[in-house]
DNA sequence: CTTGGTTCCTGCGTGC
DNA sequence: TGCACGCAGGAACCAA
Protein backbone atom coordinates (compact mmCIF):
# COMPACT_ATOMS: atom_id res chain seq x y z
CA UNK A 1 0.00 0.00 0.00
CA UNK A 2 2.75 2.89 -1.06
CA UNK A 3 1.05 6.08 -0.59
CA UNK A 4 2.60 9.46 -1.24
CA UNK A 5 5.74 9.25 1.48
CA UNK A 6 6.31 5.36 0.01
CA UNK A 7 6.81 6.31 -3.22
CA UNK A 8 8.40 9.48 -2.21
CA UNK A 9 11.40 7.15 0.10
CA UNK A 10 11.54 5.13 -3.49
CA UNK A 11 11.93 8.26 -5.51
CA UNK A 12 14.59 9.70 -3.19
CA UNK A 13 16.46 6.77 -3.77
CA UNK A 14 16.04 6.38 -7.64
CA UNK A 15 16.71 9.87 -8.38
CA UNK A 16 20.01 9.53 -6.49
CA UNK A 17 20.64 5.73 -8.01
CA UNK A 18 19.80 6.05 -11.24
CA UNK A 19 20.34 9.18 -12.91
CA UNK A 20 22.64 9.95 -15.63
CA UNK A 21 22.69 6.18 -16.24
CA UNK A 22 21.94 4.91 -19.61
CA UNK A 23 19.03 1.95 -20.06
CA UNK A 24 21.50 -0.67 -21.72
CA UNK A 25 18.56 -4.03 -20.87
CA UNK A 26 15.02 -4.60 -20.67
CA UNK A 27 14.06 -7.46 -19.17
CA UNK A 28 10.49 -8.63 -18.79
CA UNK A 29 8.54 -11.02 -16.31
CA UNK A 30 6.58 -13.80 -17.38
CA UNK A 31 3.27 -12.88 -16.29
CA UNK A 32 1.46 -10.11 -17.45
CA UNK A 33 0.72 -6.87 -15.90
CA UNK A 34 -0.77 -3.52 -17.03
CA UNK A 35 1.95 -2.30 -19.20
CA UNK A 36 1.92 0.84 -22.21
CA UNK A 37 2.52 -0.44 -24.81
CA UNK A 38 3.30 -3.35 -24.36
CA UNK A 39 6.74 -5.06 -23.45
CA UNK A 40 8.57 -4.60 -26.83
CA UNK A 41 7.16 -1.07 -27.17
CA UNK A 42 8.50 -0.49 -24.14
CA UNK A 43 11.65 -2.24 -23.97
CA UNK A 44 12.11 0.01 -27.85
CA UNK A 45 11.69 2.89 -26.22
CA UNK A 46 13.83 2.76 -23.13
CA UNK A 47 16.84 1.20 -24.52
CA UNK A 48 19.72 3.39 -24.97
CA UNK A 49 17.97 6.26 -23.16
CA UNK A 50 19.55 8.10 -20.37
CA UNK A 51 17.84 8.96 -17.01
CA UNK A 52 17.63 12.45 -16.58
CA UNK A 53 16.15 12.57 -12.99
CA UNK A 54 12.87 10.97 -10.75
CA UNK A 55 10.06 12.41 -9.99
CA UNK A 56 7.00 12.07 -8.07
CA UNK A 57 3.37 13.17 -8.59
CA UNK A 58 1.18 11.64 -6.30
CA UNK A 59 1.51 8.00 -6.42
CA UNK A 60 3.19 7.69 -9.56
CA UNK A 61 7.19 7.92 -10.28
CA UNK A 62 8.00 9.45 -13.92
CA UNK A 63 11.46 8.77 -14.81
CA UNK A 64 13.02 11.72 -17.16
CA UNK A 65 14.28 9.96 -19.77
CA UNK A 66 16.83 11.50 -22.19
CA UNK A 67 15.29 10.70 -25.42
CA UNK A 68 11.91 13.21 -24.49
CA UNK A 69 10.24 10.03 -23.62
CA UNK A 70 8.60 9.37 -19.32
CA UNK A 71 8.85 6.52 -17.36
CA UNK A 72 5.79 6.20 -15.50
CA UNK A 73 5.40 3.66 -12.65
CA UNK A 74 2.41 2.93 -10.45
CA UNK A 75 2.79 0.53 -7.33
CA UNK A 76 -0.81 -0.14 -7.28
CA UNK A 77 -1.02 -1.95 -3.63
CA UNK A 78 1.51 -4.28 -3.52
CA UNK A 79 3.83 -2.94 -5.82
CA UNK A 80 7.87 -2.68 -5.20
CA UNK A 81 11.01 -0.91 -6.28
CA UNK A 82 14.09 -3.80 -5.74
CA UNK A 83 17.91 -4.68 -7.27
CA UNK A 84 18.31 -8.12 -7.99
CA UNK A 85 21.61 -7.50 -10.01
CA UNK A 86 21.94 -10.70 -11.97
CA UNK A 87 19.92 -13.44 -10.36
CA UNK A 88 17.44 -15.27 -12.02
CA UNK A 89 13.95 -12.96 -12.59
CA UNK A 90 11.79 -13.23 -8.64
CA UNK A 91 8.51 -15.17 -9.33
CA UNK A 92 6.78 -11.71 -8.85
CA UNK A 93 9.10 -9.57 -10.95
CA UNK A 94 7.67 -7.68 -14.00
CA UNK A 95 10.34 -5.54 -15.56
CA UNK A 96 14.43 -5.12 -14.95
CA UNK A 97 16.04 -2.44 -15.80
CA UNK A 98 19.88 -2.87 -16.09
CA UNK A 99 22.22 -0.24 -16.80
CA UNK A 100 25.48 1.61 -17.95
CA UNK A 101 26.99 0.36 -14.51
CA UNK A 102 26.06 -2.57 -14.15
CA UNK A 103 23.20 -1.36 -11.96
CA UNK A 104 19.40 -2.41 -11.65
CA UNK A 105 16.15 -1.53 -10.75
CA UNK A 106 13.09 -4.16 -10.96
CA UNK A 107 9.27 -3.54 -10.66
CA UNK A 108 7.94 -6.59 -8.72
CA UNK A 109 4.19 -6.93 -7.88
CA UNK A 110 2.73 -10.21 -6.30
CA UNK A 111 -1.16 -8.58 -6.95
CA UNK A 112 -0.51 -6.82 -10.59
CA UNK A 113 -2.49 -3.95 -9.64
CA UNK A 114 0.52 -1.49 -10.95
CA UNK A 115 1.25 -0.19 -13.93
CA UNK A 116 4.32 0.66 -16.55
CA UNK A 117 3.71 3.24 -19.15
CA UNK A 118 5.85 5.02 -21.54
CA UNK A 119 4.68 8.63 -22.17
CA UNK A 120 5.65 9.55 -25.49
CA UNK A 121 4.70 12.57 -27.19
CA UNK A 122 3.04 14.16 -24.07
CA UNK A 123 0.00 11.93 -24.47
CA UNK A 124 -0.65 9.89 -21.33
CA UNK A 125 -1.82 6.22 -22.31
CA UNK A 126 -4.75 4.89 -20.58
CA UNK A 127 -3.32 3.19 -17.38
CA UNK A 128 -2.15 6.78 -16.12
CA UNK A 129 -5.07 8.93 -17.45
CA UNK A 130 -5.74 9.88 -13.88
CA UNK A 131 -2.50 11.22 -13.69
CA UNK A 132 -3.97 14.74 -15.60
CA UNK A 133 -6.82 14.89 -13.18
CA UNK A 134 -4.44 14.66 -9.79
CA UNK A 135 -4.82 17.79 -7.49
CA UNK A 136 -2.48 19.75 -6.32
CA UNK A 137 0.44 18.18 -3.70
CA UNK A 138 -1.16 17.99 -0.50
CA UNK A 139 2.97 18.41 1.34
CA UNK A 140 3.19 21.76 -0.96
CA UNK A 141 3.12 25.87 -0.64
CA UNK A 142 0.35 25.44 -3.45
CA UNK A 143 -2.56 23.31 -1.39
CA UNK A 144 -4.77 25.28 0.60
CA UNK A 145 -7.41 25.36 3.18
CA UNK A 146 -9.28 26.76 0.22
CA UNK A 147 -8.60 24.17 -2.24
CA UNK A 148 -9.73 21.28 0.24
CA UNK A 149 -12.60 23.10 1.53
CA UNK A 150 -14.07 23.72 -2.13
CA UNK A 151 -13.86 20.18 -2.96
CA UNK A 152 -15.85 19.46 0.53
CA UNK A 153 -18.26 21.65 0.28
CA UNK A 154 -21.57 20.57 -0.56
CA UNK A 155 -20.52 16.97 -0.40
CA UNK A 156 -22.99 14.73 0.66
CA UNK A 157 -19.95 11.93 0.70
CA UNK A 158 -17.98 10.77 3.71
CA UNK A 159 -14.90 12.97 4.14
CA UNK A 160 -13.01 9.90 4.34
CA UNK A 161 -14.07 8.87 1.07
CA UNK A 162 -13.23 12.23 -0.48
CA UNK A 163 -9.79 12.26 1.50
CA UNK A 164 -9.12 9.10 -1.55
CA UNK A 165 -9.87 10.94 -4.20
CA UNK A 166 -6.65 11.84 -6.00
CA UNK A 167 -8.05 14.86 -7.12
CA UNK A 168 -9.24 16.21 -3.69
CA UNK A 169 -6.00 15.07 -1.64
CA UNK A 170 -3.39 13.12 -4.49
CA UNK A 171 -0.89 11.32 -2.64
CA UNK A 172 -3.46 9.89 0.09
CA UNK A 173 -4.39 6.24 0.51
CA UNK A 174 -6.18 4.58 3.21
CA UNK A 175 -3.52 4.85 6.06
CA UNK A 176 -2.87 8.60 5.74
CA UNK A 177 -6.68 9.46 5.29
CA UNK A 178 -7.40 7.90 8.73
CA UNK A 179 -3.83 9.42 10.26
CA UNK A 180 -4.65 12.62 8.89
CA UNK A 181 -8.75 12.75 9.59
CA UNK A 182 -6.98 11.86 13.46
CA UNK A 183 -4.73 14.45 13.67
CA UNK A 184 -7.74 17.27 12.95
CA UNK A 185 -9.81 15.63 15.35
CA UNK A 186 -12.44 14.63 12.55
CA UNK A 187 -14.59 11.25 12.27
CA UNK A 188 -14.22 9.44 9.02
CA UNK A 189 -17.51 9.22 8.66
CA UNK A 190 -18.65 12.61 8.74
CA UNK A 191 -20.53 13.92 5.45
CA UNK A 192 -18.09 16.08 4.23
CA UNK A 193 -20.00 19.24 3.45
CA UNK A 194 -20.77 19.21 7.18
CA UNK A 195 -17.19 19.87 8.09
CA UNK A 196 -16.68 23.80 9.52
CA UNK A 197 -14.10 26.26 8.41
CA UNK A 198 -11.77 25.44 11.74
CA UNK A 199 -12.28 21.87 10.89
CA UNK A 200 -11.09 22.05 7.35
CA UNK A 201 -8.14 24.42 7.82
CA UNK A 202 -7.17 21.54 10.46
CA UNK A 203 -7.33 19.05 8.19
CA UNK A 204 -5.32 20.58 5.69
CA UNK A 205 -2.59 21.18 8.43
CA UNK A 206 -2.69 17.45 9.27
CA UNK A 207 -2.52 16.03 6.02
CA UNK A 208 0.55 18.11 5.31
CA UNK A 209 2.01 17.40 8.30
CA UNK A 210 1.14 13.48 8.85
CA UNK A 211 2.54 13.11 5.40
CA UNK A 212 5.54 15.35 5.55
CA UNK A 213 6.00 12.58 8.90
CA UNK A 214 5.64 9.72 6.67
CA UNK A 215 8.45 10.58 4.56
CA UNK A 216 10.58 11.55 7.44
CA UNK A 217 10.15 7.97 8.78
CA UNK A 218 10.63 6.62 5.40
CA UNK A 219 7.52 4.70 5.02
CA UNK A 220 5.11 2.91 6.32
CA UNK A 221 5.19 -1.18 6.35
CA UNK A 222 2.82 -3.23 8.12
CA UNK A 223 3.55 -6.59 8.68
CA UNK A 224 2.04 -8.07 5.42
CA UNK A 225 5.17 -6.74 3.74
CA UNK A 226 3.85 -5.03 0.80
CA UNK A 227 5.93 -1.54 0.66
CA UNK A 228 9.75 -2.25 1.32
CA UNK A 229 12.32 -0.03 0.83
CA UNK A 230 14.54 -0.70 -2.26
CA UNK A 231 16.96 -2.39 -0.19
CA UNK A 232 13.91 -4.57 1.60
CA UNK A 233 14.34 -3.01 4.23
CA UNK A 234 11.17 -1.11 6.78
CA UNK A 235 10.11 2.04 6.95
CA UNK A 236 9.26 3.00 10.15
CA UNK A 237 6.52 5.21 10.08
CA UNK A 238 4.42 1.76 11.20
CA UNK A 239 5.61 2.30 14.96
CA UNK A 240 4.14 6.37 14.83
CA UNK A 241 0.84 5.23 13.42
CA UNK A 242 -2.04 7.14 16.11
CA UNK A 243 -4.83 5.15 14.83
CA UNK A 244 -4.42 2.92 11.59
CA UNK A 245 -4.14 -1.27 12.13
CA UNK A 246 -4.57 -0.34 16.31
CA UNK A 247 -8.25 -1.14 16.41
CA UNK A 248 -8.99 -1.84 20.84
CA UNK A 249 -5.85 -0.34 21.87
CA UNK A 250 -5.30 2.54 23.20
CA UNK A 251 -5.82 6.40 21.50
CA UNK A 252 -2.21 7.83 21.54
CA UNK A 253 -3.77 11.37 21.74
CA UNK A 254 -1.77 12.85 24.80
CA UNK A 255 -4.24 12.58 27.48
CA UNK A 256 -7.03 10.50 25.42
CA UNK A 257 -8.18 7.72 27.15
CA UNK A 258 -10.19 6.54 23.97
CA UNK A 259 -10.11 2.89 22.47
CA UNK A 260 -9.46 2.71 18.69
CA UNK A 261 -11.97 1.65 16.94
CA UNK A 262 -12.55 -0.10 13.02
CA UNK A 263 -15.48 0.32 10.76
CA UNK A 264 -15.99 0.51 7.45
CA UNK A 265 -16.31 3.70 5.65
CA UNK A 266 -17.25 4.10 1.95
CA UNK A 267 -16.28 -0.02 1.69
CA UNK A 268 -12.49 1.28 3.51
CA UNK A 269 -11.30 -0.71 6.81
CA UNK A 270 -11.21 2.80 8.69
CA UNK A 271 -10.08 3.59 12.21
CA UNK A 272 -10.44 6.21 14.50
CA UNK A 273 -10.91 6.89 18.40
CA UNK A 274 -14.58 7.79 18.95
CA UNK A 275 -13.01 9.92 22.45
CA UNK A 276 -11.28 12.73 20.77
CA UNK A 277 -12.48 12.54 16.86
CA UNK A 278 -15.78 14.51 16.22
C1' DC B 1 -22.22 15.37 -11.87
C1' DT B 2 -22.56 12.28 -7.51
C1' DT B 3 -22.42 8.35 -5.20
C1' DG B 4 -21.65 3.70 -4.19
C1' DG B 5 -20.71 -0.92 -5.77
C1' DT B 6 -17.76 -4.17 -8.51
C1' DT B 7 -13.56 -5.76 -10.40
C1' DC B 8 -8.78 -7.04 -10.84
C1' DC B 9 -4.96 -10.20 -7.97
C1' DT B 10 -2.22 -12.90 -4.46
C1' DG B 11 -0.66 -13.62 0.29
C1' DC B 12 -1.89 -14.16 4.68
C1' DG B 13 -4.76 -14.93 8.88
C1' DT B 14 -8.60 -17.50 10.59
C1' DG B 15 -11.45 -21.35 11.66
C1' DC B 16 -12.69 -26.07 11.22
C1' DT C 1 -1.37 -30.54 9.61
C1' DG C 2 -3.99 -29.03 5.84
C1' DC C 3 -7.39 -26.76 3.44
C1' DA C 4 -11.26 -23.54 2.22
C1' DC C 5 -12.43 -19.11 2.91
C1' DG C 6 -12.45 -14.17 3.29
C1' DC C 7 -10.12 -10.07 3.66
C1' DA C 8 -6.83 -6.39 2.27
C1' DG C 9 -6.90 -2.29 -1.17
C1' DG C 10 -5.78 1.79 -5.84
C1' DA C 11 -8.25 3.16 -9.23
C1' DA C 12 -10.80 2.19 -13.46
C1' DC C 13 -15.21 1.20 -14.56
C1' DC C 14 -20.24 0.82 -14.30
C1' DA C 15 -25.00 1.61 -12.73
C1' DA C 16 -28.58 4.37 -10.79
Amino acid sequence: MPELPEVETIRRFLDRQVSGKRIEKVRFGAKRVTMHPGPTGVRRKLLGATVLGVDRRGKYLVFHLSNGRELVLHLGMSGQVRRFGRDPMHRHEHMRLEFSDGQTVSFVDARRFGRVCVIDGGVLPRPVRGMERLGPEPTEKGYSAAYLGAHLSGRKARVKSLLLDQRVACGVGNIYSDEALHRAGIRPNRQAGSLKPTEVCRLTEALGSVLKDGIRWCGTTMRDGGYVLVDGSAGSFQDRLRVYGREGEKCRRRGCQGVVRRQRVGGRSTHFCPVCQK
